[in-house]
DNA sequence: AATAAATAGGACTAAAATAGTCCCTTATCG
DNA sequence: CGATAAGGGACTATTTTAGTCCTATTTATT
């Protein structure tokens, strides 16, 4: 069985990848062929991650001749949040699969602040962790970042 | 974009309408059919998870006539944790992708203890929550439930 | 004993989400 | 200008997830 939920998707932990790059690099403007180069990922892969991540505003862009990606404020200032909501869209655990109109009969649909108050306490823990405590710890071999800022816990608690 | 992280399947949430459905019929035995038709869920659906529910423990189950489901405990014992466990396995925010063997030089990937606390915050959270808490709000409409246990918070919070 | 009602297990198909690539446009430096 | 780099999407492929179905086993009932 796969792991699953709280589950970010690989594009999302590559992008992480390339944040800690730029963080790295203090300030430098670094093109998507560079970062390629440095984080081991395709190009066309870095380069469409960053652009969703300029889109979103978590760095700044320059084009033309020269130019690249930056940061566009501290590490200690964007949060795990940040960047999910910026990949992935705003995190919330179930959906409201109501098929054509969403949630109709709003009112009684207000289900479950179980569920809610799970969701608070996530965000909450996203919150609480920056791109610079991410990037602190995973870069002792160059080699394994290849594959992403890979973590995991697992365990089969319980 | 869609919602994601922290997303629970389809399948999950459905599972979370039978064990609902299960904890409102007091220790009766319900069949799978019986629950397929009380949830609006599809019969061949709601055999797979009842399978699965089986499997990890949460439900009991007879076989033969007159045979079908039971939960195994009290309502307010049985966790989020221990229902989403049981249908998609332990909770946890990244996997080691590691291509073929699993984080090989274990020891230099110990990585990031940021995203293990928030693991550790997010499975509290759900630890939190049990099908009490979760039955309880969900079923003012029976029409709706057929979705799913439908809450979703969702907002561009941010 | 025979039959009918259920679950157990797993194979299989279909649908959807994710990942990844590529092409063409726009901006900027030299 | 020409070269370099990002912007924006369309598109393909891969992987997950959802959903169905078939066969075997168990058990109550008559």
């Amino acid at each position: 069985m796969t792991p699953s939920v709280l589950r970010i998707s690989k594009l999302t932990d590559y992008g992480t990848v390339l944040l800690a790059h730029l963080a790295a690099s203090q300030s430098a403007v670094c093109s998507a062929a560079e970062v390629a180069a440095a984080t081991g990922i395709a190009t066309p892969t870095v380069s469409k991650l960053l652009k969703s991540l300029a889109r979103s505003g978590l760095v700044n862009s320059t084009r033309g001749s020269n130019g690249g990606y930056q940061l566009s404020r501290n590490p200690a200032e964007i949060s795990a949040t940040d960047i999910i909501d910026a990949l992935e869209g705003p995190v919330s655990i179930t959906e409201c699969s109501a098929s054509d109109s969403q949630c109709e009969h709003e009112g009684v649909c207000s289900v479950s602040g179980a569920w809610q108050r799970v969701n608070v306490a996530i965000r909450g823990a996203l919150d609480s962790v920056s791109l610079s405590d991410l990037s602190r710890t995973n870069s002792p071999t160059p080699q394994l970042r290849f594959a992403g800022l890979q973590i995991t816990v697992e365990s089969k608690i319980k």
